[in-house]
RNA sequence: UGACCUGUGGUGUAAUUGGCAACACGUAAGAUUCUGGUUCUUGAAUUCCAGGUUCGAGUCCUGGCAGGUCAACCA
């Protein structure tokens, strides 16, 4: 976890830092918060990476809460899938909470601020309760109900609480300002009457509390230090205060919040609605889909957990708005896997090469290194025999200046085998290139000439007889456009899906891939990172490409 | 338009708090290489605008402009 320390600084760290320095706090205690109602993506990643490397930086504690004070959208599901992701991107919790475990806490403050003449039992409707709130250029109008008794409003509450009165016929004021600017101070609701089963707390409640008179309570009770939250809270925290101020021992630590931008990728989108829509609407294949940025997709794609903290460390935390470039996630999963998956040989798409010179019979194992970037990662060996498969985009009839690669009389090295040399090119009817024949310099064995000469080109291959298919499931953008959520007046953003972002192929790779077990990493050499996925059965391996490798070949090649 | 927040290379993030604008990704050129990968070297490119204070402003002041957030019994 030594990446995601503190490389470098941010305003956050600068007020933590000083916290410390005034002696105001000894350490940090900071908490991820999820709403359990949805699968983590890349966005909450980032949350994660910044909440726990905080605890790292500052030898603090971190919790893991589940937000759950609304129960018809939370599942138990939900909480296991969270747990699942926070615990494989490599973080522990100091403790697992649950708002909900703090119900009744907070139905006991809920009750003092009534006696306090500071909440009040509201009977209008939710309409006419948004109307009064007005707009945030005019004063908003007190509610009817707003200076009614207050044993009148503790008697209501705790009949809304005995389950005495209908869904949505009263809620819990707090009694603030009607004339504020902040709409979120003008008098908000605390409770709600819910008659819906928790997926904890089951049937014993029949009122919720509401966010704000729940989120910073939680921090309060498990002293949280610095509540980090995303910019779009900025305008609750002066009742995340106002709350506190109500029910805070002064000499308790009390928490304060602080805001940062939230994580936009290009070329995908964040939104849990919007992720919802496509994974009901069978745009993708499940949560786990390799092209959505759920944790779940991106482990199955074939990230790993060092790359996604990689990432979130470049990405840096600040308050304005951003939007990354998806080259960047790219990069950090490159950076990762380059130094730790295995290389294999795989041709995607198959051109047949007959080596003339070559024994009809026979075949010889030739020695390969597993990782060039990590040499206790040993050897392995592949077949070689008479009859092989190249890249078709490894020949070209009439190749270009700068071409290293296999042509008509040119001479290139196999990798980890021997230099061959292409006389012959077998051609159908239609002038398609159907076969190659070379001959090969048994002198080269190993992929060293001894007479010094050179060769500019390698190419991947794997003998024909011994080859093994696998389905390679090959991912591109999920949508063509780098923001798919800015759409023309009545469009939608399934509208910028990219019709292409999954391709399913057959590759033919050579026989030791067959061995490796599902959830590993591979590269295949000039082609990219791969990634085998859970779907691989006995007699079907499947593969997914988590990135190409860099190309420079081909961005050069498509300028010209 | 009310309140609040934010404007630094193409994209992000820094700048010891008033002292030579830097780091990463991307990009260009070159070197290395049994992966056109990796690695290495070098380059191009930046403080929203207008005033002001100051020896000196990305940083402070004034006024603009631009973008964002807020009007669920969601979180």
């Amino acid at each position: 976890m030594k990446e995601s320390e503190n490389t470098s600084t941010n305003f956050i760290k600068q007020i933590i830092d000083s916290d410390i320095e005034s002696g105001k706090h000894e350490t940090t205690y900071t908490r991820f918060p999820p709403e359990p109602n949805g699968f983590l993506h890349i966005g909450h990643a980032k949350a994660i990476c910044l909440n726990f490397g905080i605890k790292a930086s500052y030898n603090g504690k971190c919790n893991l809460r589940f937000d759950d004070t609304n129960p018809v959208k939370e599942e138990d599901t939900y909480v296991e899938s969270i747990k699942k992701d926070v615990a494989w991107l490599g973080f522990e919790w100091n403790n697992l909470c649950y708002a909900s475990d703090y119900f009744d806490q907070l139905y006991q403050w809920a009750e003092m601020l009534i006696q306090k003449g500071k909440a009040y039992v509201d009977e209008q409707s939710g309409e006419d309760i948004s109307k009064q709130r007005t707009t945030p250029q005019e004063p908003g109008i007190e509610s009817p109900y707003r200076n009614r008794p207050q044993e009148e409003s503790l008697r209501l509450f705790r009949e809304m609480k005995e389950g005495k009165h209908k869904d949505g016929s009263m809620v819990l004021r707090a009694k603030i300002d009607m004339t504020s600017p902040n709409m979120h101070l003008r008098d908000p609701i605390m409770y709600r009457i819910l008659k819906k089963s928790h997926h904890r707390t089951g049937n014993k409640w029949k009122i919720y509390p509401n966010y704000d008179f729940a989120h910073g309570q939680s921090d309060y009770i498990e002293g949280i230090t610095h509540s980090l939250c995303t910019l779009e809270f900025e305008v609750h925290r002066p009742l995340y205060d106002w709350f506190l101020d109500q029910i805070a021992d002064p000499g308790k630590t009390r928490p304060r919040q602080i805001e940062f931008a939230r994580l936009n990728l290009t070329y995908t989108i964040m939104s849990k609605r919007k992720l919802l829509e496509l994974v009901e609407g069978k745009y993708v294949n499940g949560w786990d889909d390799p092209r959505i940025p759920t944790i779940s997709g991106l482990r199955r794609r074939g990230y790993t957990p060092a790359s996604i903290r990689l990432f979130s460390d470049r990405v840096g935390i600040a308050k304005r708005e951003n939007t990354i470039d998806v080259g960047l996630l790219e990069w950090a999963v490159r950076e990762d896997l380059n130094k730790i998956s295995q290389r294999r040989l795989a041709v995607m798409d198959p051109l047949k090469v007959v080596i003339t010179n070559y024994p009809e019979n026979k075949s010889e194992e030739l020695e390969a290194i597993n990782n060039p970037e990590d040499l206790s990662a040993g050897k392995r060996t592949m077949p070689f025999s008479r009859e092989l498969y190249i890249e078709q985009k490894d020949f070209m009839m009439d190749p270009p200046r700068k071409f290293y690669r296999l042509g008509p009389g040119r001479e290139v090295r196999l990798r980890y085998g021997y230099f061959i040399t292409c006389n012959d090119v077998i051609q159908d009817e239609n002038g398609n290139v159907k076969e190659l024949h070379c001959t090969y310099d048994p002198e080269t064995k190993g992929g060293k000439s001894p007479d010094g000469r050179k060769v500019k080109g390698t190419i991947h291959w794997v003998s024909k007889p011994h080859a093994v298919p696998v389905e390679i499931r090959l991912y591109d953008r999920l949508f063509s456009v780098e923001n798919p959520s800015d759409v023309p007046e009545g469009g939608d953003f399934k509208d910028n899906i990219n019709p292409d972002s999954l391709v399913v192929n057959t590759a033919l790779a050579e026989p030791s891939v067959k061995k490796i077990p599902p959830e590993t990493h591979i590269q295949f050499e000039r082609n990219g990172y791969f990634y085998v996925d859970p779907d691989t059965t006995d007699d079907n391996m499947v593969i997914n490409e988590t990135v190409p490798l860099r190309d420079s070949w081909s961005k050069k090649s498509k300028k010209k």
